[in-house]
DNA sequence: TCAGTTGTCTAGCGGTGCTAGGGTTTCGGG
DNA sequence: CCCGAAACCCTAGCACCGCTAGACAACTGA
């Protein structure tokens, strides 16, 4: 009996490590560079072990998202814990979410801009990303009803700005000598 | 001496024909299915004859994106064009800017979102680039300024609301049901 | 007419995601 | 202790990708 909880065990240890190779592959050198060659010899393994896994690569980054989305999570609740004020509070975890998806820019892309098929909307998406959201919502919500606009609408469009930022700045879209100003501008108008 | 003339000519045609051929075949199927090969069978020409006329993929998909660039800044030019109040025409440029998105997700696409080689800071970007740009920043500016606010952070922040909008609601990670809310939330907060 | 240029195609290289099939190891009961 | 059964993993290969070398045909211009 035990054994089969210590083949478990490893399995789940396994799957990690392959997750965990994923993720650095993908921040040292790009998602390109992920492939399942040179994750199988990252891992020390064939790569049909990585279907014994995963359905397909698709679900390798997928997992990978989740992950980040749990960081991610954490980090903006953590920001926003430090605040009493909202207005406050949401300027700080916009600066925060920006700061996360430059310092993880393959991670954010993971989670926001591959299509990955993870689901979004209100049904059932990872926990994480619920908790992530809730992090900018709450703020944005406080923002929202002292402007006398609807809530929900208002923290998809202020999430949509941020995102918006993060992706057009890395493709070197936005001019980074108006970054200070940006965000200005977005304490401002949010 | 005609006759390179007219060589020339057959020669620009058919540049144009590919280029024609890789958009209809992404916006009917996706990028993904834009392969060298699937595009030589459709103009019914072989592979080689592409990197004859482009130095590779990205060249061909750069070259659909700036013919998407002029289509897009003739549209957000003539709505802007129909109102002579700033707002409301920042107002009916931002629709017309996410409807351009909706209609031409695989276009747009190609411009904003994939890794093409375009410049697109200040230097040198295609003419039709600071077009679309202009169209968008020329009612933000207006209103950047009766809030009082630097127009050029303001401007990058409002265009940063729309592209996240854009890429956003393709992915479904936006709630079709507040797009009416969402756009609401824009109008009134910029 | 005929060399030289131009244009195009076939065939192939190294890479991708993914999978079929077989061989080795480990497990569990007699 | 031993052996059939199950679990596990790897080698080899498929069809596709972007891209290119080299051969071949057609056209040009003297």
């Amino acid at each position: 009996m035990a054994i089969k909880e210590r083949r478990a065990r490893e399995r789940a240890e396994r799957e990690q490590l392959i997750v965990r190779a994923a993720r650095e592959l993908a921040e040292t050198e790009g998602w390109d560079a992920v492939t399942t060659r040179r994750l199988a010899e990252r891992i020390e393994y064939s790569q049909p072990v990585l279907y014994s896994h995963f359905a397909g690569k698709d679900a390798i980054v997928a997992a990978v998202a989740v992950q980040g989305c749990a960081e991610l999570a954490v980090q903006l609740r953590a920001v926003a814990a430090e605040f009493d004020e909202p207005r406050a509070a949401f300027g700080a975890v916009a600066r925060a979410y920006l700061a996360f998806a430059v310092a993880n820019p393959a991670l954010y892309d993971a989670i926001f801009t591959m299509a990955n098929p993870l689901p979004f909307g209100t049904p059932e998406a990872p926990a994480a990303l619920h908790e992530a959201f809730a992090a900018i919502a709450e703020p944005a919500t406080a923002s929202a009803t002292a402007a006398g606009l609807d809530p929900a609408g208002y923290t998809e469009l202020a999430w949509s700005a941020l995102h918006g930022m993060a992706t057009l700045t890395r493709g070197g879209r936005l001019r980074p000598d108006l970054d200070h100003s940006r965000m200005a501008a977005f304490t401002a108008v949010f």
